[in-house]
DNA sequence: CTTAGCACTCAGTGCCCAAGAGTGCTAATA
DNA sequence: TATTAGCACTCTTGGGCACTGAGTGCTAAG
């Protein structure tokens, strides 16, 4: 799309403008707030172009000009600029000093409310599908004659664990030493090709613990899809802080979203391929029941390990503060996730 | 309060009524929809009555009654009767057939969504705020060179866990042969108990693990009030079917209660002491924030373990009902926790 | 004690009107 | 040729007003 110089600015303050205030721009506030050197009926002139181009609309006659999404698309693509603000909106999150860790799922949670403090919306965080760190350790613990508890350790400190009925009696003994076994067959190896490994195992051998090999494939997988994915929201309540959704109908398709955990979640997997910050604007949100809705994601890693997290609000939303504050906690939460591993790795 | 017989059941045929519609009753309508044999006039002294002793108000004067709290209050404490319909709602309830469990977040998070969607409000879940069954399993794991995770492991397949960093270096073997003896002395007891002798230990011993044995007292403390007291809530969304939250202020600071999980959580502690089926009727609700609001609560147990859960919804809500479905939920989760304290300690 | 009747009150609704903001178009201007 | 001033027109918003209907309180009769 080709607009000339003028054009661009003009659409960029009126954008910023209603961002700002949330009420349609007119022609002459738009010529008193910013100084463009123009009369307002130039400056009408230029917004007929701009909503014959499909970035403007009137809600009615006798209104300004609000963005449409096609409007918010060129904004966001074209008009906004990060790199001379985005020191002093580092330092500034920086002092925000946040996440104090601990446990993973606290840590989500933190980063969850994280996000909504700064960007004054909805964070949400999606736990990694795959859990940090490769194998360390593995226990059975016998709980009942055939009832044994199996645990997973991970060199980060993860520990995943799933209790299984067994058909034979198997002493602790042996059972220990089937895991000093195992310990070894598969250190140093990502839980991904622990199963994998398992799963191989359990074809060549015809071995006597058969049945406890199988039980723990069968684990490894269960334990897996349990514990990942999960997702944490944080600051749902920001949502009424918006005057878009004033509207008690708009709040309650919402809340029902975020009560339907499961369909945000793949949403947001759906993105979660993808590098960098993505911005979806209302509809171009795959997730029609939050149609209205923009939304901001990004993605974490340590390792090969993805998570996504990101921002949902409104339409109208501070994109370029959004943007900062998601790209800034996906990098924080990165490096944390990484200090974690690193630490694991290095003995 | 000595009403006569004809009062009361005007009284509650105003409250059934404004529980069902949600718009003030008239004399009018009053005489026509219930079998009174009275004159609407007659109606209107006894509603007047009502009204002069507290139980009913006016919004204003060409307005019908509307039961005020006290009135909500004489309504459940001596209006409505349980016992002829109970069975059917419980038929009702075992069909709806929930809660398959697995892991104890799970089960909770299972459990709130049951009593929302059941109640047609918000139904929330308060961990217990000690583990069930009794200490099984400690198991050492050292990570990197002076890292170690502590695992506890009860009876009854709860797992807990703890990164550790310790001054000294211990060897695997060593770690193994603590573990083993901890085991015998802590085996059988509750956690509780298990911190106690920890302590006790930590006071008497000189040993050569007295680093380590501190680490694991440390542990046991922390380990427990990370995963005790978490809450659960299910179908926040619902709150928006009611009417009365039509306001977006009211919608607002509520979900900001939910948001404050925290201060939810400590309302909800202070009930736990009770027996029975407790409600709340509006600012009888100790949680400020949440006025205009019922709260639904009940216990649940397994052992000397105790949990509480609830509903929140509106102050008008169908108390019978949502009594009836917190109590069914409390023994469902009641006898869910006890089957698996039975398994535990069946051995 | 109950009931019928009547005057009164008040929220809710529909309607009209004026004010205000903003546009689109046309004609004048640089 | 691009910009600007002027003007008629449109549409929302909010206040004011009257009307309606549900419901009450009171009084007097049964």
């Amino acid at each position: 799309m080709d607009l000339n110089e003028r054009t661009k600015k003009v659409l960029q303050a009126v954008i910023d403008s209603y961002i700002q205030t949330g009420s349609p721009i007119g022609s002459t506030v738009l010529a008193k707030s910013y100084d463009f050197s123009l009369s307002s009926a130039t400056l009408r002139n230029i917004m007929a172009e701009l909503e014959e181009l499909g970035f403007l609309m009137h809600p009615h006659t006798s209104a300004g000009r609000v963005p449409t999404e096609k409007g918010y698309r060129y904004y966001i693509d074209s008009l906004i600029s990060f790199d001379r603000e985005a020191q002093g909106i580092t330092e500034q999150l920086d002092q925000a000093s946040p996440l104090q860790g601990g446990d993973l799922h606290h840590l989500m949670e933190e980063a969850s409310q994280f996000l909504a403090k700064l960007s004054r919306h909805t964070g949400v965080v999606v736990a990694p599908a795959e859990p940090e760190g490769t194998f360390k350790h593995i226990e059975f613990v016998r709980l009942r004659g055939n009832q044994v508890l199996i645990i997973f350790v991970t060199n980060t400190g993860t520990v995943l664990n799933k209790l299984v009925d067994l058909d034979e009696q198997i002493t602790q003994h042996e059972l220990a030493s089937f895991s000093g076994y195992l310990d070894e067959e598969l250190e140093r190896h990502t839980l991904a090709e622990v199963r994998q490994r398992l799963l191989e195992k359990l074809r060549e051998e015809k071995a006597s613990f058969m049945r406890l090999l199988e039980q723990t494939y069968r684990a490894s997988q269960e334990v897996q899809e349990r514990d990942s994915d999960k997702l944490f929201i944080g600051g749902a309540s920001q949502m009424f802080e918006t005057p878009e959704f004033a509207d008690v109908e708009k709040m309650r398709s919402l809340f029902r979203a975020f009560d339907d955990k499961y369909k945000l979640l793949k949403l947001l997997d759906k993105t979660s391929k993808a590098e960098g910050i993505k911005v979806f604007i209302g509809s171009e949100n795959p997730f029609f029941e939050i149609q209205g809705c923009s939304l901001v994601v990004g993605n974490y890693q340590a390792g090969n390990v993805v998570g996504t997290l990101g921002v949902i609000g409104p339409v109208r939303m501070q994109y370029k503060q959004v943007i900062q504050v998601v790209d800034y906690t996906s990098r924080l939460l990165s490096r944390i996730l990484d200090e974690r591993l690193q630490r694991g790795i290095e003995r």
